[in-house]
Parts: structure tokens; C-alpha cells; sequence
DNA sequence: CACGCGATTTGG
DNA sequence: CAAATCGCGTGT
């Protein structure tokens, strides 16, 4: 899928590369092992909705809540392979260079002018949207364990719930 | 109400 | 390899 943000009328953003599941109370990687609170209320309500939290004092990360009600998952948008609105990404990223622009969760978030206030918004929304993209084939993506979890059990840290597309580089864009 | 720390990034 | 930086979750 192509996430597209819209800032005043420029459209920002690219094929999505990299996602992580977070998959209920059951998985004590998640928010929402410790059960319902304000903050995780979004991931426990209607799937298709934005869950955005701030990490570190200073970065933002975008998750797309994706059960049903009261079924805590979601999917945290790890990468994105940049596409639309580049000059004003890299000025959202104080220049730094296309390779550099979205790949990492915190650094899209940058990129594409997303912090909490869209938490809770629909994936329908006009400020921030999901587009169905080129189909790639399912060889091209691999799998590996979750990142930054050390404070999950050690079954949870194994898990390969984190999903990377690789693609093909002649063919990028 | 105080404390500890985080689904990261950056620069040294 | 450690600092940045602040809101959340937990316990007093």
C-alpha cells in the first residue's frame, strides 16, 4: 500500500516497506499488555484508525489499528520507499537525503508531518490515507523479529512479526 | 504526585 | 555509544 499524506494540497509519500504486528494483550511487546488505558484506547476501538504515540520525549510513531473492537492490535509502519512530495520530506527532515528520508518509523512520521493529533483519525481521512498499490509477489517479502522490545518476554522478542518488502532497485519509483 | 523509562534518531 | 526529552504507567 502507498501512504499518502496531504499538506495543504501537496501530497507526501510512498509504498510502505517495512510494518510490525503488535497483536493484542496476549502479546507483552504491545501497549496494550498492560490492558486498556488513555493512551491505548485507540487500538482498542474500531479497526482502520490511526494509533500515533510519542516515543522518547521526541519522536512520533504511526500504527494502523487493524482488529475488530476491543481486540487491541495493530501495525506499526516501520518504512516507507519515498514517492511523492520529496522536496518537502527532505525539508521536513532537515535535508537529510533520500535514502535517509523514511526509513524508520520515527523518521516518516518527520517526513510526512504526522504527530498526535492525528491519533484516533480514520484511514479515510483527506490528511492522511492508504492507497492500494503495484501487487509484489510474496517472495519479496522477508520476515525477521521485532525491533526495540527487550522489555517483551523472550518468546514474544523471537516472534517474526516484523514484514520487509524488498524492492527491486532497477524498478524502484 | 514522584519516579523510571521507552515499538528511536542523531551526532560524537 | 550516549544524549535528547516528555508523557505515560506505576506505585506511594
Amino acid at each position: 500500500m502507498r501512504l499518502v499524506r496531504n499538506i495543504d494540497g501537496l501530497r507526501l509519500g510512498g509504498i510502505i516497506t517495512e510494518t510490525e504486528a503488535y497483536v493484542g494483550e496476549s502479546d507483552t511487546a504491545c501497549h496494550a499488555a498492560r490492558g486498556r488505558t488513555a493512551r491505548t484506547q485507540v487500538m482498542y476501538g474500531h479497526p482502520g484508525h490511526y494509533y500515533v504515540y510519542l516515543i522518547y520525549g521526541m519522536y512520533h510513531m504511526l500504527n494502523i489499528v487493524t482488529a475488530e473492537e476491543h481486540q487491541p492490535e495493530a501495525v506499526l509502519i516501520r518504512a516507507l520507499h519515498p514517492q511523492q512530495g520529496l522536496e518537502q520530506m527532505r525539508a521536513n527532515r532537515k535535508g537529510a537525503p533520500l535514502s535517509q528520508l523514511t526509513n524508520g518509523p520515527g523518521k516518516l512520521c518527520q517526513a510526512l508531518a504526522i504527530d498526535r493529533r492525528l491519533n484516533g483519525l480514520s484511514v479515510t481521512s483527506g490528511e492522511l490515507w492508504l492507497e492500494r498499490a503495484e501487487a509484489v509477489p510474496e517472495t519479496k517479502i522477508r520476515t525477521a523479529p521485532r525491533v526495540g522490545i527487550g522489555y517483551a518476554s523472550t518468546a514474544d522478542q523471537q516472534r517474526h512479526w516484523r514484514y520487509i518488502l524488498e524492492l527491486d532497485p532497477l524498478t524502484r519509483g
